[in-house]
DNA sequence: TATTATAGTGACCACTTGGTCATAAAAAGG
DNA sequence: CCTTTTTATGACCAAGTGGTCACTATAATA
């Protein structure tokens, strides 16, 4: 007897809306009522799909990030420097979408940045991608194919700072396609003379 | 007849109780009430020496990006490349206090990264030291001492991106102090043997 | 010490906005 | 078509906080 509708469908489609308002207004500026406007429902009802306004940016954020690290850690390590390059190549060229939610994540998570807990998270979040290079450069120091010289660990983990580097100026100063990609270029032809054997 | 109090004073120690405020509290919870506690004033006080604030964050934060800036730039470009890459080791080495004021800024203005005049300052701040870097590089080709295939333009604002990425995983992440300078030797190795001709 | 221009004070206001809840609407089934 | 359970609604509330202002205090001068 009762109204039934698919809560999976309404929640994903909350989470449009609020993409969609976060673009055009961001964080602080997307009020809860004009997020439920612009998902074509009512405040009070938006409350029965999220528990606040937190619940709706650490359910995208989450969903956000959990895309980026399957994109930056493979699955497998990489035997020459070649595919490491084409790997961290493939990195840079971030999509649309990725880039967009730069802004918003600062914005939205900017008082956060003095917990300790928030901090914590993604201090991980970049460790354990760092970890994956610094695995991988040792391997490819072990079957001689880099400069034997480097200190992996650290390598590893400044190289994750670097890209990070560019892929946030890339989100942040929304830089033209051409330039970015010779921005691009540039980095790995440096990556590559840096560390080729 | 009237009293008189030194007004650049007043400033100077009403900033530097923000700042303590701000080490705290973080921005969003240094409320104007505790500043001007930490400042051993009134509220009312406050708004004699400062409009806003909005007017507080801004002064400290143009003094702030005016001593980096100072420090990224220098006054003449470098004839090799050791000296150039001596000068990013110092770059890269930043004080304490310059690295505390990172979280501090990104939570004052992560609201304002949605605003286009906000990003635009910023994107000129960055595009000026890139091409600092970029005619620097462009000087070490023509004179034989580095890599001939770079495009200096490129690489001199993505070298930034790369720096400032660094320095913020440092202020994020409050890394130890040696597992940071060997960070930071990694980036200076890798940029030497990705110059070098 | 009286005068007066400057400086200091903190209770109060205005406004925003996340979140609640009493009430209404909808739809599935008998 | 009536009942019942689920779902939807939006006026309203609570709380925080930047900023104001009428009033008080201070100190330099005459």
């Amino acid at each position: 007897m009762p109204k039934i509708v698919d809560k999976e469908k309404m929640r994903e489609g909350i989470l449009e809306a609020f993409l969609n308002t976060l673009l055009k207004y961001g964080f602080h500026n997307s009020s809860m009522t004009k997020i439920a406007q612009e998902a074509g429902i009512a405040k009070g009802t938006l409350y029965l799909y999220f528990d606040s306004k937190e619940s709706l940016i650490s359910t995208m954020t989450k969903q956000h990030f959990s895309k980026v690290k399957e994109r930056l850690v493979a699955t497998k390590y990489f035997d020459s420097l070649d595919e490491l390059l084409n790997h961290i190549e493939n990195s840079l060229l971030i999509s649309k979408e990725d880039t967009e939610f730069i802004p918003i994540f600062f914005e939205a998570f900017g008082a956060s940045f003095s917990s300790p807990k928030f901090i914590d998270k993604y201090r991980d979040f970049f460790n354990e991608i760092g970890e994956f290079y610094a695995k991988n450069l040792q391997l490819l120091m072990d079957s001689g194919s880099i400069e034997k010289s480097i200190n992996p660990v650290a390598l590893g983990r400044v190289l994750v700072s670097m890209l990070d580097g560019i892929v946030l100026h890339k989100g942040f100063f929304s830089m033209e396609k051409d330039a970015y990609e010779e921005m691009v270029k540039e980095s790995v032809g440096l990556f590559r003379r840096g560390l080729i054997l």
